[in-house]
DNA sequence: TTGAAAGCGCTAACAT
DNA sequence: ATGTTAGCGCTTTCAA
């Protein structure tokens, strides 16, 4: 049980004795209310400055819960994943230029996680929201979108309701990957997915499917692996690809945990890549280069994502009736070795 | 400017009227008060999930300020840098378990920008605060020890004051580490330090100077190089230490980010480690096994530090004036191919 | 230009 | 067992 935390802060109240003056003098000088006369003024922040007082931003936000609490929430999925520590510094830069801190959630693809978090930021009024959902019908969120919190889905949507969405264009991308793998030679070319229920990761399939028939390889279901977007699934996948009776000669991974999974995984067996298999992820992290061999990989515009997202989140919580945007990124497929 | 949000929540009074019940009463039942019959729990319970009341936590905090916010801080120097994140992901299992949330601040080695956090945080009135401070003086956080806000520090002790802090034996894996290079032969070995004024580079440079002495080394004070714990700083300094009229052998990196951008530097300038050049880094990773070639590293237990910080917070809160402690956690050399 | 006072949603002491 | 009420720190009418 908490016991009572003896640190006192200074209020209202005791800068205004101190100072002389009525709390709303205080309070007026605090937010630049022009409507004191400069000599009051210079006494009050005397005293603040003495006193160092500083407002007690709950009690603001609950006088005046239409004003900005300037705090915007994020909820991330994955914070190991080096693609949303990416977004999140996109939005991070636009927050802190505009002032707004940032109230972070990591679930990790925890759905129950993720209702508990959700259900904080709400109750801590925040001005608005940076979300990537577990799903399309995530109930919890559609509802607050409904509510009419500001908020701005990034690398996965909403279906039914109007939002905000920041995404990139992750059927083209896992189309050129794939196709510049059919393109090299490769004949058995599986792909280790992502959560399957995510919208990326059926996208990525699409293209995937797609350039396969583009090339006129055969769809074998056999070498789509379903996982769940974690480091470890890249490891266990591969090895069950690796095993197959006519094992895998490349591998398009679904995102950057997975690649690193399945590295992980080659290089225990003392693969050669690509000789003996090659890879190509989906996601670019800017130490690729120094992996062994440099990977061939099809870069996110993850920080740009971030800023868009934010950028998009402050334009609508100054104008919640703007009509809502669907920005689509382009990504970039990065020729290295692995492939 | 920021336009009236108008969705508005359901508070205890509307909740009361539908009930039939006062405003006392319900709250009773949110907060489990025994002294409520059954007959007017179920009945008001009822009407709070038909009208999906949940209570406002800025409300409830200000109303009483000694009581828990369920809100911990988190003061993350460089969110880039995968330590941090697997100590985040060490304080967030513990802090969920506990009924925790975080608010998570990444002030980018940016002394103005923690500033700024750390009065958000304040004036947030949070539980408890987990920070890595920018230096061993800095003020800003003494203060708030001083004042008697719950605070552990991580990686990087405050002096002047007492408060819990987790560690790592920075000198000891600094020695492990340029002992294991000296004794395979390498002559001229490099440092390149993080921030110069972190007690943690400080202590890894003289791990890294006894061991040079212990193996009758002549200390090369060209050979270190200070930077500023960025992956552009470890990519910069490689590049000036392999351009030296006699150049490093060896490089030891101040941290993970410097690791990478000095394999970065080596691999751009096809250089064959460990044959031209040997690189160990402090910070181990769980893709080191994938770089190229696999990453001998000194290994901080990062999951153990954020969770042991975290228990610690967590027992402070609880009780105020138990005696503070010093947690100093081992560093572990992984052996791989790098040198 | 300044002050007095109401009230944001909630909890807890007190009254019934 | 339930209700009434004061007050947390602040902003904002309204009055002076």
């Amino acid at each position: 049980m908490p016991v009572e935390n003896d640190y006192k802060t200074v209020n209202l109240n005791e800068v205004a004795k101190k100072a002389g003056v009525s709390i709303a003098t205080v309070s007026r000088v605090i937010n630049n209310n022009p409507n004191v006369t400069p000599v009051t003024r210079t006494k009050v922040q005397q005293v603040i400055r003495k006193l160092k007082y500083s407002p007690n931003r709950v009690a603001k936000r609950l006088r005046n819960r239409y004003a900005s609490s300037n705090l915007l929430g994020v909820l991330i999925p994955d914070i190991q994943n080096p693609f949303y520590v990416e977004v999140l510094r996109g939005i991070e830069d636009v927050a802190y230029e505009n002032k707004y801190a940032l109230i972070m959630c990591n679930f990790s693809q925890d759905e129950k996680k993720e209702k508990l978090y959700l259900d904080i930021l709400q109750s801590e009024s925040i001005d608005g929201l940076i979300a990537a959902p577990t799903h399309e019908h995530d109930q919890k969120v559609i509802h607050l979108v409904k509510s009419g919190l500001p908020i701005v889905c990034v690398d996965r949507g909403l279906s039914g309701v109007d939002v905000d969405v920041v995404l990139v264009e992750n059927k083209n991308g896992a189309f050129a990957a794939v196709d510049h793998l059919a393109k090299n030679g490769y004949k058995r070319i599986a792909y280790i997915s992502g959560l399957p229920q995510l919208p990326s990761s059926q996208q990525r399939e699409a293209g995937y499917i797609e350039a396969l028939m583009a090339n006129k390889l055969p769809v074998d279901r056999e070498l789509i692996r379903l996982g769940d977007s974690s480091h470890e699934s890249g490891v266990r996948l591969c090895e069950e690809l690796l095993n197959l009776s006519s094992p895998a000669d490349a591998v398009f991974a679904g995102n950057n945990l997975i690649t690193l999974g399945a590295l992980e995984t080659i290089h225990k067996r003392k693969l050669k890549i690509p000789q003996d298999i090659a890879v190509i992820g989906f996601d670019d992290m800017y130490w690729s280069i120094s992996l062994n061999p440099p990977l061939t990989a099809v870069r996110q515009p993850a920080y740009e994502i971030g800023k868009r997202a934010a950028e998009l989140l402050i334009q609508r919580i100054n104008d919640p009736v703007r009509p809502t945007v669907s920005m689509i990124l382009k990504t970039e497929l990065m020729i290295r070795n692995s492939c």
